[in-house]
DNA sequence: TTCATCGGGACATATTTCGTCCCGCACTTT
DNA sequence: AAAGTGCGGGACGAAATATGTCCCGATGAA
């Protein structure tokens, strides 16, 4: 079936259009053309070439008094409940999650990232995918780390609407290891991609003044003026214990981190289960305020264990595009 | 699988044309677009929109040499073989059976309507669905006998280039019971249709002198003209002796039937092997070269048991329409 | 009888698909 | 080194298709 879908990507639209049709005049039992369409949200035209066909098919019959089901309409519109259960399941819920966290989009890979390395790779390709569609010429596109993102790297292809791009990393170092690091993940996106990438290259765990001489820097100033300008964000979104943990944060903030109740993680700040930001990694780039500012934001994060991280990063509200896996999205319903 | 088809009937289409091309960089390694278009048969502006489609989907790569198959489009390859091999079973044995027996379209249906019931109604929707699609405005239909026809007449539904048909049957009455004579037959197929009818109402096994005087009879000479202008016949196909004992034909007859090789009938005549008419039923209507006069002529039937049958009536040669199921499909190999 | 609603015909207009030709580039052959 | 071949991709008009809009006669309810 998403092998079909592979080949095939409005299969599911229509069969979701033709099926809710079909379905709703099984319901309804007679019903005219205006009335339908009007339920439907679809207009009197394509509502009629969709009748057209679905008679054609010898699925339903019309009369002067208005359409209604044959019997292999019926009987199709049982068998069909299995498939519909899976298909719209996930569609449903790509638009729930959708409305519910006013995103522009959300994309739902089938199964669990935590169980299958072969979800967590399907996440990385809807990911790319979602890029590659909202990517234009010439866009500056900031990318965070970790594992999820390297997999969205990996699945990147040359298109036109990429070339020119410039990638770079959203924030500066975080402590991670090399090849999940910003600066790694927005090269090899840049180069799979056919674009432009700069690195910003500081220090991990920046002191106080350190900091602050670092951004008197003009090099660093001018790269982190071309990180503020993003038009596109792309970005994991981690456990925040996890993360703190794997970046090897002092046993202190941890605490902190603790208390003040963190558990999500994103481009390098803390939030809390109500998607406040509760604390925020020392390094450059992209502050908060850049965030909310930022044309198209990407989070890409899957697998069940995340989902309730993954709910706090969305309650916080300036994300426009959610990909996500079957498990996280199912577990995500719960924290709504 | 076939519940898919039946609400998005281009599917098999789309699907075999994007698996064919895959399939082929994946065994040419590296090709150029021109030559894949050439190879495939598709014109180059077509080809050229499949692979961008296929290339946004990252299931290939194009560099300046060429286009090759990425890593996920040969995994996708890999996966699609079950349904591939589903799939284009049956569309290939279709055009393999069609250029074969030089038919303008032959369609299969799944399953086995020896075994199946249900199978025996696809086909029966399958035939009707064929019919719609040959016919056209004050057409005259000539329609045969036989349970199969019964089917095609259930499933056949009003529809605007059939108003106005004409049904009748294609021959007089051949000794049928009531519900599968063809005057039964063509009066159900004009009420569900939306038509007019006119039956022929002639006695079982005429002899010669009632034969000679009915033919003078100007009420049935008119009926008979009308038939014998049918622009589409639409029969059944049946094995030999099934139909001779089930029209309760003399026993001296069935041994002359028997002693000629007759396997197979169709509308009141016998075929051997080889598709010669070896014997036809005494009875007015159409006569074999008003068949080979009629611009369509669609033949339904399905079961392996019937394969054989159906392999000497399409050898017969004046068929343009084959409507069986993947059983008989199978079985009509292996006599070609 | 009136009136609302039905399916379906008709037609102008968007939108997509398709055929065709050309370009610059990489590579091979001469 | 020069010429030739095949590559992907851009461009653009023609053709086909999808869609919005309006109208008509029929049918059934009020």
């Amino acid at each position: 079936m998403d092998i079909q879908k592979r080949l095939l990507p409005d299969l599911t639209d229509v069969l979701k259009k033709r099926y809710t049709i079909l379905h709703h005049i099984s319901t309804t039992g007679v019903v005219g053309r205006r009335a339908l369409a009007t339920h439907l949200e679809l207009s009197e035209r394509v509502l009629r070439g969709e009748v057209d066909f679905l008679r054609e098919q010898g699925l339903l019959e019309t009369e002067s008094s208005g359409m209604k089901l044959s019997d292999s309409g019926r009987q199709l519109l049982e068998d069909m409940e299995p498939i519909v259960k899976e298909l719209l399941g996930l569609s449903d819920l790509e638009e729930t999650l959708r409305t519910r966290f006013s995103l522009r989009q959300v994309v739902i890979v089938p199964g669990d990232s935590d169980v299958s390395e072969l979800t967590k790779k399907e996440v990385g390709r809807a990911g790319a995918a979602a890029l590659r569609r909202y990517a234009s010429k010439n866009d500056v596109v900031a990318v965070a780390g970790g594992s999820t993102l390297a997999e969205v790297a990996n699945f990147l292809t040359p298109s036109v609407q990429m070339k020119g791009c410039m990638f770079v990393p959203a924030r500066g170092g975080l402590g991670e290891s090399v090849e999940l690091q910003a600066n790694s993940i927005a090269s090899t996106m840049a180069k799979k991609a056919g674009g432009q990438y700069r690195l910003l290259h500081v220090p991990d765990h920046l002191g106080e003044e350190a900091y602050v001489s670092l951004m008197q820097d003009p090099n660093i100033l001018e790269i982190v003026e071309v990180i503020r300008s993003a038009r596109i964000v792309v970005h994991g979104i981690g456990d925040a214990m996890v993360m703190a943990r794997r970046r090897k944060v002092d046993s202190q903030t941890i605490q902190e981190l603790m208390a003040e109740g963190a558990l999500a993680e994103a481009f390098g700040y803390y939030f809390d289960r109500e998607g406040n930001v509760v604390h925020k990694m020392q390094t450059v780039g992209l502050r908060l305020e850049d965030i909310q500012e930022t044309e198209v934001v990407i989070a890409v994060a899957g697998g069940k264990s995340k989902g309730e991280a993954i709910a706090a990063v969305m309650k916080f509200g300036h994300e426009d595009v959610l990909v996500t896996d079957e498990a996280a999205a199912t577990e995500l319903l719960k924290f709504i």
